[in-house]
DNA sequence: CGGCGTCGTGGTAGCGCTAACAAAACATGG
DNA sequence: CCATGTTTTGTTAGCGCTACCACGACGCCG
């Protein structure tokens, strides 16, 4: 005879539901604590001098003895948005785009929104993916670099109901940004990197880019090269870039490509101060001399470009101001301000040293 | 007589509560359409293979027919808890941390958790806001750089109930770390490059650091430069150190101080390879040959250090190893298993280059 | 002094989802 | 074919807060 395993004893009548357990501190238990109702707490976050200065004094000493700390979560939901800023950059290893987040953190935190950061790596569908689970945490604005998204990730914007900017570059025509945007022309920089050059003498201008593929605003740079060489009309237009991310071992190796097909240029563009870096060390270790032999001038004024051997002619992007601005429209839009759809244009300041100034 | 300004009509009996707009697509409307219950739709999102492959086939229709994107932030609230790990770092312009975050990124996103960033700028009391406002969205996990907290937000961490990691570092006593930790012995680092120098034949070797007071970790590296050279006895300690950022002008000032002070040194450790390349610059502009006359050795082999003028000898710390292994942790804890606190001690890899290499 | 607007406070219905439970549907074995 | 498990699906009570509304207490004015 075989025993049931496990005889089950009458289950007791069907028990009140287990209650989940959360010992948190909650909004109620501090209005229980303070005497008052949760709405009156809730009122002292919210706008604190709409609370009576006798209730507002007692909450506060609840809120410290108690340790409270109000869940965002359950507001967010109640409220149906959230103090979220999410922030889409495409690289954090680009320290331009890490400083403009630092601006954009310090900003908001100012005002009491936290800053999701999310990094696509520069691929469309991963920005996508951001994008959307960004969305799912009802984020007060987003956030993004550039205007190359996906057609679904557009459309998720544009529903989304909140303020979105796009920075770090200009919208060809206003319709391609969704919203806001704050940046500047790369095209123009590249031509003026170029023009510089020329302007110092160089008589047969080369350029190296990192990114290419990935980073249109590399891209836009590259075709403003292309277009100031063609205007100059000495040469045809000596670009050479790489797939990979922008570094030194790559500014060595395109420069060093570069001058094996045209050893006689005498200037070279680079689309970023570190492949600069690369180019002026692999230059020194062929006993070039910068600028006589060979100008160059980087993009985006890096801490060594200011000492390096020599100093690095580049153009410095506003990059802090891009995040104040791009903070400043969102706030004030978050304040209520009716701020229609608009670009806000940035110059980039062209800082010549010596590897391009000839000394005398 | 005047005219009651606008007399509002009796006031109808009191209206049903105004419906809060929301014209979201919900969870109910992709049930509804799909003729399934609610909570089917929610186990289909969180466990696909508990549902009939009938029933899914209907509801993944119906979820892209409406363009339904579940909404986070109901969901964190109801199961008392997010999939959201929040990141503290003290900087990201650094790029070694920024490395190791986006190796927790992704890793991460693999299992659709997602991350939240905040930086410190090396400030415990910016930690310390961080870690609250984070707390306030219920994260899965934490994971923070050192140990270096306010007592205040070590209570918080303690207290939270999720599993937390400090990285980037290694304990003095197993109880200076909160929960898990991933890291190595910046002491050892430090006594290491100095060792190292010794070895390859300096003489007197001393030290430049930068941001020592606000990063412990820069510190340990220090205390192991001078144990180091107490334990070889040629000389005192020679350190020299700033409180600003790391940065390669940084590097270049802080050498020309050594050199002022101590002109016969002929090694030189670097609390950083930004500041390494600082100090070659500036030596080479001296006429000083590398490593002849003076030897350098970094920390971080960062992307320039391996085509330098001359190419840097360095410590690679495992940047990418430390986000793999923490990520591990937390997703392991988060699928169950009972791993208790602990520490992972990492190795760094001496990287031996030319700017230690004499030349025969 | 009564009516009315304002201010401060409290009551309460959701926000959209998950988890616990219950019920229904299906499978299994004697 | 029934008794007994095992899935699969449905029901419902919160999660902790905010927004809307109601209400009482004042201050003000004619």
């Amino acid at each position: 005879m075989t025993i049931t395993p496990t005889a089950k004893a009458g289950r007791a009548a069907p028990r009140k539901r287990a209650r989940r357990a959360t010992q948190r501190v909650t909004m109620t238990d501090v209005a229980a604590a303070a005497g008052v109702s949760a709405s009156t707490v809730s009122l002292y976050f919210r706008r604190p001098e709409a609370v009576s200065p006798h209730l507002a004094e007692k909450v506060r000493a609840v809120i410290d003895e108690l340790g409270y700390v109000p869940n965002l979560v359950a507001g967010s939901l109640a409220a149906a948005q959230s103090r979220t800023v999410a922030v889409i950059l495409p690289s954090i290893l680009n320290s331009f785009y890490a400083e403009t987040y630092n601006t954009l953190q310090s900003l908001f935190q100012g005002s009491r929104y936290q800053t999701m950061l999310g990094v696509t790596e520069f691929s469309p569908e991963v920005e996508e993916d951001l994008i959307r689970a960004f969305l799912a945490w009802s984020p007060a604005a987003m956030v993004l670099t550039g205007f190359d998204h996906t057609e679904r990730a557009r459309a998720m914007l544009r529903g989304a109901g909140v303020p979105v900017v796009e920075m770090w570059d200009m919208p060809a025509t206003p319709d391609e940004a969704v919203d806001l945007s704050v940046g500047f022309s790369h095209f123009e920089v590249g031509r003026r990197q170029t023009a510089h050059l020329y302007d110092q003498g160089s008589r047969k201008v080369a350029y190296i880019g990192a990114a290419v593929h990935q980073d249109l605003r590399v891209r836009s740079r590259t075709d403003g090269y292309e277009d100031e060489v063609r205007r100059r009309g000495l040469h045809p237009p000596i670009a050479l870039t790489a797939p990979d991310a922008a570094s030194t071992p790559v500014g060595t190796w395109l420069i060093d490509e570069v001058l094996a097909a045209h050893p006689d240029i005498d200037g070279v563009v680079c689309s970023n101060d570190y492949l600069a870096l690369g180019a002026m060390f692999e230059a020194r270790r062929r006993d070039l001399r910068i600028p006589e032999d060979l100008a160059v001038v980087g993009f985006g004024d890096l801490g060594f470009s200011r000492v390096s051997l020599p100093p690095l002619t580049t153009v410095r992007p506003p990059q802090r101001e891009i995040g104040r601005l791009a903070a400043m429209q969102i706030l004030a839009r978050l304040g209520g301000a009716r701020i229609p759809p608009s670009h806000f244009a940035l110059e980039c300041e062209l800082v010549v040293r010596d590897s391009t100034r000839p000394t005398l």
